[in-house]
DNA sequence: TTATTTCTAATGGTTTACCATGGTTTTTTC
DNA sequence: GAAAAAACCATGGTAAACCATTAGAAATAA
């Protein structure tokens, strides 16, 4: 794809630690000039003026989910390479973000070889899976029931009600109808088959969709 | 305390990227002679012939809990400051580990200069402590208030009601009325001072009374 | 054994959550 | 630019949760 020799790779990690090791192990390969950001919305601008070739993109930002992210950035820049670095092992998250043009996604505990490899995968093309994860996605018949999808809308009143608020309370916070956020309650449990709503948030936690 | 300007800081911790990270700004200080380790058990094992003056433990380790390795590295060599280095912001975690005589605890999450300067801090006698370490500790303190003590039938009720379980249905189970049963929810509202039941279960979990 | 707490249950009422259905507008996607 | 999805709002109704208070029986502690 890049047959140029020096290549500009972007990191987004909020943690510097990650972000130092990942620099140290990434200089070594000598092949990339790196740049790094702790905030999602500072890659996006970055790409705006500068291009990125490949960019790691940790999926736990404390300004916005690297899913939402990648796709804001395949959109301005459908050539970047986005690899997801993450410690989430959820089947559904990997999915969700390989669905958002994500070219590939690597675990945190993943060693030096086999972060370099899949870099140069996803290089030639190919997509960036780490083993770990490539045992997740095969391991399908485990996790039998299918995690429903959220609007954004959803998951903000998800939430508001996981903190034991009212629908009038989620109403005024999210500036609508206290009619429309119990549409969207309703739609909530029919999405995940709840007969209310501890019982669906407990599942919600438990899948880590909050 | 050790007036050398080479000391031994042992690396405990099973994510390659971690590790990298760490070596690399603990380089940069220039006064430590680095080793790192991937199990606890190493470690220890490395502690019995070798002085280490240092030792930066991960909490989560696939060969054993940090907590019980801090302990063991104490029970050694009570001289080696042992410090905690973890996602897990979990107070009780926290405190648990400073009690197996752990000389500090940071968050991986901090950057390279709080860390160096938490380790010159504990070298010097001190306790290292991360900035948000700091504040989760004294968090709860303001977070002072008395968990209510439940009862037997209330616990049990909490806990069915926590599962997603209604009235009538936790009636049934317990043999007893669903007015009874209502009673209890009141109960439990008011003994948590909590507005609805999804409010009290989350109190009650985060506080691990479920 | 008395005192206290806990468990039980009731009356009667208010509020919030849940159900079914249908419609409009905005946003996203192809 | 059409089709689909998401977000919004509405009516009208049922079920469940929440509130205040009282009170007897049973278990437990003083």
């Amino acid at each position: 794809m890049y047959k140029n020799n020096c290549l500009n790779l972007v990191i987004v990690d909020d943690h510097p630690m990650i972000l130092e090791g990942l620099k140290s192990l990434l200089q070594q390969a000598g092949k990339y000039q790196l740049f790094s950001f702790t905030k999602g919305l500072a890659a996006l601008d970055f790409i705006q003026e500068n291009t990125a070739h490949i960019i790691l993109l940790d999926i736990v930002l404390n300004d916005g989910s690297g899913l939402d992210f990648c796709k804001a950035i395949k959109q301005k820049s459908p050539k970047t390479i986005v690899i997801g670095i993450s410690n989430q092992a959820e089947r559904s998250i990997i999915f969700r973000f390989l669905e958002n043009g994500g070219n590939g996604y690597i675990l945190k505990n993943a060693d030096a070889h086999e972060i370099i490899q899949c870099i140069d995968n996803a290089i030639n093309g190919g997509v960036a899976l780490s083993k770990e994860v490539q045992e997740i996605m095969l391991s399908a018949s485990s996790n039998n029931f299918e995690l429903p999808r959220l609007t954004k809308r959803e998951q903000q009143v998800l939430e508001s009600i996981a903190k034991g608020n009212t629908s009038a309370e989620i109403a005024e916070k999210l500036f609508i109808s206290v009619i429309t956020v119990e549409t969207h309650r309703r739609n909530l449990l029919q999405k995940f088959n709840a007969k209310n709503m501890i019982e669906l948030v407990k599942v919600a936690t438990e899948n880590k969709l909050i």
